[in-house]
DNA sequence: AGATTCGCCTAC
DNA sequence: TCAGGTAGGCGAATCT
């Protein structure tokens, strides 16, 4: 009944009313129905009995005739609480006391915390999951809560510091409830992302939608595969601009707008700006770029916008493209309707928040195709403009003028400016729809948030999404985000910054290397004397592992064997020669992903000797325990540990200027992180003067790190998963080149082009995936990740250099390296060195193998082979099985001109 | 004047 | 509530 409830009441009321205009009414009652889910949002509902808010979400649906519609589903925020062992339910009556008619339920369950010592033996940790009605009780009981744990560890300090200098235990104040909250947990998990976790819910797929009383029913169609045609409007503005500026919205107006929904153009036009009234007009780059535009031709700025905005009001488009628009069409048509007294908000449902530096709607969604580009497209920096972005990725020269020129060509050329206006929308919505589309919607199936955040968001970002998935489906408390312990020592003084060696480089030879330029050979006989001493290991390798045949239904193994044989004693025995290259690029496939995987490596399998005492598995002769090294590198202060101590007193009794010269405040009242910041700034000013330099020498320390092999796999299982949903890619994008060949043969130029935009899209999913594949690994050292571990990304980097320096030792013997870069190898080898070779089985099968690449293979799966790799095969019993891993291996591209 | 740091951008 | 990582080249700015 107060009067903020009262605000959100008219505020959901105004809410309702647009969504409603816009084509998203509720559906609250009548038959079910079949539903694309665009997007969702948090929201809030009223119960119209008592008049109480909750918060819900709000689902947004696309029907199979185009039609939309959404629901409110009806679901309470929650985090959980750790208490000390056993006070779980008289601090759930406390908290209940405390916080009466704020939390709305506490329930205890049991949830695997993988920090637990000895749980693997199926010890699990009980939690409080504290529901509430509405977000905002959520967060003030959470701040609350906080305060309160932070101390409870002070005092727990304390405590500890006490014994441990008395050497007596404290006794026990009487039991304060208060004093057992220990930790909380997931209480900083976005409201709709939870959601769509614990319900398993995500954009992107077709759900049966049933409402029964004031309850959603959702029923996943996983049968319904094709995406639902929602409308797409992209668009494009011309403003006009002052000479060598950018365009403000402060003085400068809008001179068209053009925009392209669902294939069919529009433009509109400014007569101030524009010289003439302009004809309906066509800008076909290419003929499966169809571009036909209508004009409209008003007489000023108010006049395009109003009808612009009663277009979009009629249309009713479920997403909105742009190239750039977050950060400069939007905000530009907010400012100018603002200008003459539109909201924006009121008539299309958009807003900008310049803070995030995004535009966004509640029900549609507004994707901004420069995130893609930045994000997943591979392009390099200088690449990204839409010019560049329309050549390498539409394949045609699109329209450019300088925009120096623009305001200028309205007034005296306006048929060069429209043309080139629509041609900014042509692009921007063809790129949309061949690789934007496709990819965020495949995407929002697998991560849980909406498309917006699914474009926008960072790719470690998606990565902890999928892990928090992956987790809560195995019932696995999530870890709070990461800090870094700002008050670390080495060698008695005070680490300013450390890190872990990462990929290995070398340039080991400049110049011109060329297929037909002969070059000289300095080769070791001894290396080729021993790869013919192993060459039928080599090869049965090759056929058992690579090939997975059996090697007695090869029929031509003798022939091979004796074809490279040949090669090899000639080398061998003319090890100084002259001859034409042959130059390959060797490289290890998908190597830090493999090398994970490989090593069942994740963050909580990093272990210490503290968590293998504690283990039910440590027996003698334990083999679940995987030791590897990593190298760590570290910069300190070059002031020691007892002057750090000494100005941190000093500082403790100063008074410390904030802001501006006259207000200043004890030191002590500022908060730790600004505590560390101000003696971090006088430690460095006083290593200046007593050392004459802030920092020592960067020092490196090689480390040992153990992995568990026998930890829950909800990692490695989330890479896998990932990793052969990119492999799935990479064989569609085969086959689809397959296709193309076979439509080139037969000419039919329409199968040619869709052959053709199938391998781009494939090839494009696959290098997209490859970039949030990565992630994993360099998601492990992100500020903030939940799973955080240094170690682990230090035993990545440091076993892939291990790889491929051991390569490098053998391509220096039977040839020439060029160049070496984490994960792959440029080098010239001799021309006669054996290639390709091709065994045949009594299946008439065929296996095509590269000599160079399995000769390489042998190597690293003889270094790299992990033999204690284990799996859970059942739970109840605790029973594992060991197999040998190895997915590292080596891929050859060339020989290259 | 020479050394070091910083910003920017790329390769992996 | 913002955030994948390290290696490394190059030119400009800044420090000594």
């Amino acid at each position: 009944g107060s009067s903020a409830a009262k605000e959100q009441r008219i505020r959901l009321g105004a809410e309702e009313l647009l969504e409603g205009r816009l084509g998203f009414a509720p559906y609250t009652q009548g038959d079910r129905r079949l539903g694309w889910l665009l997007t969702f949002s948090p929201s809030s509902w009223e119960d119209e009995d008592t008049g109480k808010i909750y918060s819900c979400v709000d689902l947004y649906f696309v029907s199979q005739d185009g039609s939309t519609f959404k629901v409110k589903y009806k679901f309470p925020p929650y985090f959980y609480a750790a208490t000390k062992e056993k006070t779980e339910l008289e601090v759930e009556a406390y908290l209940r006391r405390r916080y009466e008619g704020e939390i709305a339920d506490i329930e205890i369950i049991e949830k695997e915390d993988l920090d637990l010592k000895n749980h693997l033996s199926g010890l699990k940790r009980k939690y409080l999951k504290i529901q509430f009605d509405t977000v905002q009780q959520l967060m003030r009981v959470r701040s609350d809560l906080m305060h309160v744990v932070e101390k409870n560890e002070e005092e727990r300090d304390a405590v500890d510091a006490f014994e441990s200098i008395y050497g007596v235990k404290r006794v026990e104040r009487p039991q304060d409830y208060i004093n057992c909250i220990i930790d909380l947990r997931e209480y900083d998990v976005p409201y709709h992302v939870r959601f769509a976790i614990d319900n398993d819910v995500r954009s992107g797929q077709w759900y049966n939608v049933g409402v029964s009383g004031s309850d959603v029913l959702l029923q996943r169609r996983e049968d319904l595969l094709q995406r639902a045609e929602v409308h797409v409007c992209a668009f494009d503005i011309e403003t006009t601009k002052l000479p060598l500026k950018f365009p403000d919205a402060e003085y400068d107006s809008v001179m068209m707008i053009s925009y392209m929904i669902d294939g069919q153009g529009y433009l509109i036009i400014n007569r101030e700006c524009v010289g003439e009234d302009i004809e309906d007009l066509e800008y076909t780059p290419k003929p499966e770029f169809e571009g036909h535009f209508r004009v409209k031709n008003v007489a000023d700025e108010v006049g395009l916008l109003k009808a612009w905005f009663s277009h979009m009001q009629e249309v009713k488009p479920g997403i909105y493209v742009t190239y750039n628009g977050d950060f400069f069409d939007w905000p530009f048509l907010e400012k100018r309707a603002a200008h003459h007294g539109i909201k924006m908000n009121e008539e299309i449902g958009f807003q900008c928040d310049s803070n995030q530096g995004e535009c966004r709607a509640k029900f549609s969604c507004h994707l901004d195709c420069f995130a893609w580009v930045k994000r997943d497209s591979y392009l390099p920096q200088g690449s990204q403009g839409l010019k560049a972005v329309t050549k390498a990725k539409l394949g045609y020269d699109p329209l450019e003028v300088n925009p120096e020129d623009m305001v200028r060509f309205a007034m005296e050329q306006p048929q060069t400016m429209a043309s080139y206006s629509v041609s900014d929308a042509v692009a921007t919505y063809y790129l949309y729809m061949t690789y934007v589309h496709p990819f965020i919607f495949s995407l929002a199936t697998i991560i849980p948030m909406s498309p917006d955040e699914v474009l926008r968001k960072g790719s470690g970002t998606l990565c902890e999404m999928l892990l928090m998935v992956q987790a809560f489906q195995a019932n696995i408390i999530c870890p709070n985000k990461h800090q870094a312990d700002l008050e670390k020592f080495y060698n008695n003084r005070l680490v300013e910054s450390e890190t872990y060696i990462g990929g290995h480089v070398e340039c080991l030879e400049t110049g011109v290397f060329r297929s037909d330029l002969p070059t000289k050979f300095q080769l070791e006989p001894s290396a080729f004397e021993q790869l013919i001493e192993n060459l039928d290991r080599d090869l049965q390798y090759a056929i058992a592992v690579e090939g997975k045949l059996d090697i007695d239904s090869v029929t031509n193994y003798d022939e091979v064997k004796d074809a490279i044989k040949q090669k090899l004693v000639s080398l061998r025995d003319h090890p100084t020669r002259e001859e034409c290259p042959l130059i390959y690029h060797l490289d290890v496939a998908a190597m830090y992903p493999n090398i994970i995987l490989t090593n069942r490596l994740q963050p909580p399998s990093i272990v210490t000797d503290v968590d293998c005492t504690a283990c039910d598995f440590n027996r003698p002769g334990k083999n679940c325990l995987r030791t590897l090294e990593w190298v760590w590198r570290g910069e300190t202060y070059t002031a020691k540990k007892s002057d750090y101590h000494h100005i941190k007193r000093q500082i403790e009794s100063e008074m410390i200027q904030t802001g501006g010269v006259t207000s200043s405040k004890p030191f002590l009242d500022l908060s730790k992180p600004e505590h560390l910041l101000k003696l971090k700034d006088r430690l460095k000013k006083y290593c200046q003067k007593a050392y004459k330099r802030v920092v020592d020498k960067p020092i490196t320390e090689v480390r040992e790190a153990g992995i568990c092999m026998r930890e829950n796999s909800f990692y490695v299982d989330t890479v896998r998963s990932f990793r052969d949903r990119r492999y799935e890619y990479k064989g569609l994008n085969k086959t689809w080149k397959g296709k193309l060949s076979e439509a080139k043969a037969s000419g039919n130029s329409i199968k040619i082009q869709e052959a053709q935009d199938m391998v781009v899209l494939y090839d494009s999913l696959q290098l997209a995936h490859k970039c949030i594949l990565n992630s994993f690994y360099g998601y492990v050292m992100r500020k903030g990740a939940r799973w955080y571990s240094m170690e682990m990304a230090g035993v990545v980097t440091y076993t892939g250099a291990k790889i491929i320096q051991n390569a490098r030792l053998l391509v220096d013997k039977i040839g020439r390296p060029l160049e070496l870069d984490t994960d792959g190898i440029w080098c010239v080898l001799p021309g006669s060195f054996p290639e390709n070779f091709t065994f045949k089985t009594k299946a008439e099968k065929k296996l095509t193998i590269s000599y160079p690449c399995v000769m390489l293979n042998v190597d690293v799966a003889r270094t790299n082979t992990n033999d204690q790799y284990q799996t859970l095969k059942d739970p109840v019993s605790k029973l594992y099985t060991t197999n040998s891993e190895c997915s590292i291996e080596f891929e050859v591209d060339g020989p290259y001109k």
